[in-house]
DNA sequence: ATAATTTCTAAACCTAACTTTAGCTCAAGC
DNA sequence: GCTTGAGCTAAAGTTAGGTTTAGAAATTAT
């Protein structure tokens, strides 16, 4: 049901699988600039489609929707992912997702390293540091898992 | 300055690390149980550092606040975790993680096998269902990036 | 004894990415 | 032409994991 010109939103919301909610959402952080029927209701192009699913692609790797809002804006006059730009983009999808496979398998590597020790202490324990997350260390020493060494 | 009997709040948040707040919302999720001095403070055991590090650790490898509560609920006599269970939960926390990985690593190798393509049509594109995420797929064909095949 | 810290509770606020609700208008089918 | 269904807006709600605020009470320091 497109209509004479221009697709519904519901008509986008069918063919990607999202919420019209969601699709409205984006609309409002900037990732879709639909225009508007004769009665106020948002009308998408054909393409929109497309930037739909490079939208929900972009997020499952990891991409907040500023991020991929900044992807699509950086595309030559802005249009919308063509077949082309994939590659380029892609490549950077690459880069990320490599980066968040590194960081856990350091992780991985560092667990493997405390198995057998249990002591987590902070100064010594590889698990405290080997963070994701900025470890904002205040002041003094500190130790995990088990009181002071001594006292 | 650890008071005659038990350990204030502050002293724990300045071992660990954790900020008063985080430890009382931990307490209110029931991941710990000080009891209260006669002002109505709450006074902690020093085995409660372990318990916090514990906390901050399985919080590293994605486990939520939950869970974490029923690793530690699951303890023999629901115990403070000792070096020696350390070595039985770490097990647990070394599948998780390979798991997180090996998700990754599906979606890279997708990835890869898509950056030429950039088709991305619903029925035959492994992104699209390489996915980390419950897809919910509604009812009816969908065709991600670009329009129907050949209508 | 008094001043300065801590701690207390309850409730509100925060981010991200949406969804739900309420009340209305628009569009489509018969 | 009337009744649904689809769409509209603005605001509030949701989840996770906390933080911030406000005002009062307890504790510690001088």
């Amino acid at each position: 049901m497109p209509a004479f010109h221009g697709l519904s939103i519901g008509y986008l919301a069918e063919r990607t699988g999202l919420a019209v909610s969601a699709i409205r959402y984006y609309e409002a952080q900037g990732l879709l600039e639909p225009w508007r029927n004769a009665g106020g209701q948002r009308r998408f192009h054909r393409a929109d489609i497309r930037r739909l699913s490079f939208i929900m692609i972009a997020q499952k790797f990891g991409f907040t929707l500023p991020e991929i809002r900044d992807q699509l804006q950086s595309l030559p006059n802005k249009r919308t992912p063509t077949k082309d730009d994939w590659s380029r983009l892609s490549a950077g999808f690459r880069t990320h997702l490599d980066a968040r496979i590194a960081t856990l398998e350091k992780l991985r590597d560092d667990l493997d390293g405390c198995i057998g020790c249990g002591c987590l202490s902070l100064p010594t324990c590889a698990l405290y540091n080997a963070d994701d997350r900025a470890a904002k260390n205040g002041q003094g020493p500190r130790y995990l898992m088990g009181d002071r060494p001594e006292t």
